[in-house]
DNA sequence: TTAAATATTTGGAACGTTCCAATTCTGTCA
DNA sequence: TGACAGAATTGGAACGTTCCAAATATTTAA
């Protein structure tokens, strides 16, 4: 059934040579002959010879596998998904494979699929970790050697390398460009306050607002489930207010879709009734009705560059530990309510 | 720097055992005493043992790697992304290790990993080739007795298996809903011709327009490349008809989006204007306005699908090549018009 | 108590590659 | 011609595991 495998033996019978010389023409040293050379490369075509990475990796020892690991936590999330893209972009152009796995936001999966990377001896980890990973699950994966690099969520203990977009900076420019608008009561909607996104988001909310001299207020802010479903949540509380709020930025792009649809249930069009910011810039958001304003952060971008530092760090043999933050841009499109009249604005105020 | 492995022999002396006994804990073996088991098991733990799955699986020849190869052909495409969701669900579940990825529909990209994946001898493949693919691009995989699973396009001389949707019954029911609706002129957009999936759209609209009584007319079908750059395209040419359409079905989603913002850019309003139906069923669909009427196909089942077929393949040992397609169903939406009042249609058929 | 049966453990010999040190070729120079 | 340098080649040994056949420990049956 399953045909003998054909080996560097094989092909060195064939060729009339050592299979000494047959692994060196494998690795393109520069050592063998030219006529030799391409006399192996023939007789490896013509046996359809397949390299044994298993074999090669185990004598080896130590050196490295040309694999890089991709663990995000939801891949049905373009956001992710791009990300991946961008990875596999400059994985695959170094030489490199990936191998690419989804937690689904379960610490208990991504505890299985790391596990698994590493028997499969991988050269390096690229991980958006799932929500409450803890910074010590890292711990024997550098301890091996083996670079790790955080992306998209930071991991505040841990001591590896992280590249995260500039939430704070983000947030900020959001509120600033609302408060610009002529809004006074801004609400921060949506998120789990327990991850460090969050923290971070929110940090840009409080400074924005209080920049804008509109002070900080604590029931503003309402956290909720990053998703659809968690905007509609929160902006059902926001609109129940005292002292309703006219415009909200959302955790995420996800939030601030729930967010429009709360709203048209309750007959507000978000945009000229009620000005909505989101956060990620996802696929969908130029697309949607109204166009979602938001924080652009190129998830691709960041798979790229992610990817780059940890190939740095494979070749450097030592994995220094950096932190990069990257540059976010607000793309104001129509759900803010930018392209209204001011009178409307002003009634509502 | 990299610490020295810890192995099985290590983990022997450590436990007072032989390295034999080690391996049978590994295996999960019925043989060893449980005493012994629970001792070695204690060592491991302590040392930091790491199994190598790479020497194991050079040891059992041919035995399996548990890794399965993943190659879409475009990420980025939320279609394809579910897909791998799909697959990975089921894959992990069984114990194995998905290995993913994306060719961007290069040919020689996807040549180079599939040759990744065999030298990291996977013990089976799921692709969704790249346009242009041959046939026998995948004949010595299979060679080697490693089963192959086709999913969305299928590469019709290849003796693997197959997984595509019902693209001809899914086009006949869209055609079929528009004829209801009163269009007699429909055109089918976008979409090279040179693929299989191609032809059976297109057969499906033919046997659709011909089962309404309204004749398959070649200048009609106006293909394009299978995007949003595409379907512009495409309605540009539709509409210069003499004999102008009045709907269309469209290749794809991302064609039929192409084709409302052509039909936007001539002050036509898709819907009330021109019926569009695409077909897939991508995310972007339902929240785009007007909402997109289209097939859906749901690309995690597939997955799922796919990586059970793979999965019997795997186990069985011998591959037995086998087609199926998936049951597809129309998504009445807005944007064929069939909320719009009857009076309309009848002033612009 | 002993033989037979069963349960457990164990030392090599593989698997397909790379590395090392050593060997065999080429010329080349005196 | 012989010696020598450089180029090219080569036979083990090793990597960490599993498998096999064989050895040893423990029970059971008589």
């Amino acid at each position: 059934m399953t045909k003998p495998r054909v080996t560097v033996i094989d092909i060195a019978k064939a060729a009339g040579v050592s299979k000494s010389t047959v692994s060196l023409v494998l690795q393109g040293s520069s050592l063998v002959n030219e006529g030799t050379r391409s006399k192996v490369n023939v007789v490896m075509r013509e046996l359809g010879y397949v390299y044994n990475r298993g074999a090669a990796n185990l004598r080896q020892a130590g050196a490295k596998s040309r694999i890089i690991g991709v663990v995000v936590n939801d891949l049905t999330n373009s956001f992710f998904a791009e990300l991946a893209v961008g990875v596999d972009m400059v994985v695959q152009s170094a030489g490199f494979v990936q191998f690419l796995s989804n937690t689904g936001e379960s610490i208990d999966r991504q505890r299985e699929v790391v596990a698994s990377m590493r028997e499969h001896g991988i050269s390096g980890l690229i991980v958006s970790p799932a929500r409450a990973t803890d910074a010590a699950d890292f711990k024997p994966l550098v301890a091996a050697g083996i670079p790790v690099v955080v992306v998209v969520r930071n991991l505040p203990g841990a001591k590896v390398s992280s590249i995260v977009s500039d939430n704070q900076a983000g947030m900020m420019s959001a509120v600033q460009h609302l408060a610009e608008l002529g809004h006074k009561r801004i609400a921060f909607l949506g998120g789990f306050p327990d991850t460090a996104v969050f923290d971070d988001r929110l940090a840009g909310y409080r400074n924005g607002v209080e920049a804008a001299g509109l002070g900080y207020r604590e029931e503003l802010v309402i956290a909720s489930a990053p998703s659809r479903a968690g905007g509609v949540e929160a902006i059902g509380k926001a609109i129940g207010l005292a002292d309703r709020p006219t415009a909200a930025v959302c955790f995420n792009d996800a939030v601030a879709f729930g967010v429009c649809d709360g709203l048209r249930a309750r007959r507000l069009e978000p945009g000229s009734d009620f000005a909505v910011v989101g956060f990620d810039d996802v696929i969908e958001a130029q697309a949607a009705v109204p166009a979602l304003t938001t924080v652009s952060v190129d998830p691709q971008g960041i798979g790229r560059r992610g990817a780059q530092m940890l190939l740095k760090q494979i070749n450097a043999g030592k994995a220094e530990a950096e932190t990069v933050t990257t540059a976010v841009r607000l793309v104001v499109r129509e759900s803010c309510g930018a392209g209204m009249s001011v009178k409307i604005k002003q009634d509502f105020a």
